[in-house]
DNA sequence: GATATTTTAGGACATTTGTCCTTTTAGGGC
DNA sequence: GCCCTAAAAGGACAAATGTCCTAAAATATC
């Protein structure tokens, strides 16, 4: 069956039949794959090939540019981040305080996975040394942090929008920070639990603590 | 002037004139320029040949091996931090709550160097598939956190050596976060101060709100 | 079933990269 | 001034790697 009508080469991760859509696929499971294993600076052409069970022509056929392999790689394991972090803001509980705790409890438990662990950090460094990747992360981020400047703002009215934002970014860097810790395979890895708990407890504390300088009405 | 003897050949990383050892830290210096523009996989030794405005032959002449120079490269550039930390210690205030504050605002202010926002998130990827820089970086943490560790247990002597580690931690893992985010040429680098304060507000938040199960004698 | 296009494989090529070898130059010890 | 080793340069080589090309096989469309 056909898929997408388009021109035959000249073209880069997209196929028109099923067979094509399909390999694509398994070609960025591969290449995530193999960049879990090996980073960023041990993922080949030939290994992916080898990984997705192809030939190097035929992983050239769907990406003749390993660049655009590597933004299609990275916007495959970085979606799914996306779609979970809203889907879980929903079944939250009811109060800002169980909901901002669940958003936060599912962001740590993330951390301890390996994908997680490994893909991240390797973010980090790409993004000092290509713009495209740097804004990718900025915009994951930015979108990512958005349910907890709403929670926040929630839980502490008084704060400026300011203030929310940087209260919002201490606590995505504080628990984006664990990751080089406690993260997969990392030396507090078990401590895992113990430092969610720990955390948590404290962002809730700075929270409620943080005097803002907003008022319900201004005063004349 | 001799200053080390050494068979020729068959060494790596060494000089025996005073000559070659003012080569070798220059080759050092410019692997870690190459380092901090490229990453590491963008350490060739060819550019760093060229970066020290020597031939490859000659670098092959100090380092026949890249894992070597990649591995002095790290403690010549991780040595430095080591020692800024144990100086800037000695100098802080009289309390512990004054000591602690120097130490995590010359922390933080050191998050903005652009040597820092660099190399740490590249450390951290490649402690990901590389064992031996893993270990690095965990001692080197590890090492900058007994400070933290000190004087937390003096600001609230109630908790327990665990409890004191895992605050020790929630601070170094808040701070080493805020890199990517706040680090030099980040979207946040700009509000790096405001960071900071708010960041060291709720670290001395937290660590006197702590409860501690230690107490100063066990009752019966 | 015939045809056109997608998909696949295999080889090939130029470039890059780590490493090695040989030769020349420089510098310290006597 | 002579000798020995360090320091330096340049070339060379094999392996790896991204990319391209051509031909065969598979598949949808008619």
């Amino acid at each position: 069956m056909l898929i997408r009508q388009r021109k035959p080469l000249n073209r880069t991760g997209t196929a028109t039949y099923e067979k094509g859509e399909a390999r694509l696929a398994r070609i960025l499971d591969a290449a995530a794959a193999v960049f879990m294993e090996a980073g960023y600076s041990g993922l080949t052409m030939r290994k992916i090939a080898e990984r997705a069970g192809i030939s190097i022509g035929n992983l050239n056929y769907y990406y003749r540019v390993k660049t655009d392999l590597l933004r299609d790689l990275i916007e495959h394991v970085l979606n799914p981040y996306l779609e979970k972090f809203h889907e879980r803001r929903q079944k939250a509980g009811n109060s800002p305080e169980k909901q901002l705790e669940a958003v936060l409890d599912f962001w740590i438990e993330d951390l301890g996975t390996p994908e997680t662990t490994v893909f991240f950090p390797e973010l980090w460094a790409m993004g000092n040394h290509d713009p495209y990747m740097a804004d990718l992360v900025d915009d994951l981020y930015a979108k990512a942090r958005e349910p907890l400047h709403e929670l926040i703002s929630q839980i502490n009215p008084t704060l400026t929008q300011k203030d929310t934002e940087r209260m919002a970014l201490y606590l995505c860097a504080s628990m984006e920070g664990l990751t080089i810790f406690a993260g997969n395979g990392k030396p507090w890895a078990g401590q895992l639990k113990a430092m969610r708990r720990l955390m948590i407890n404290n962002f809730m504390l700075s929270i409620k603590a943080a005097k803002g300088k907003r008022k319900p009405k201004q005063p004349a």
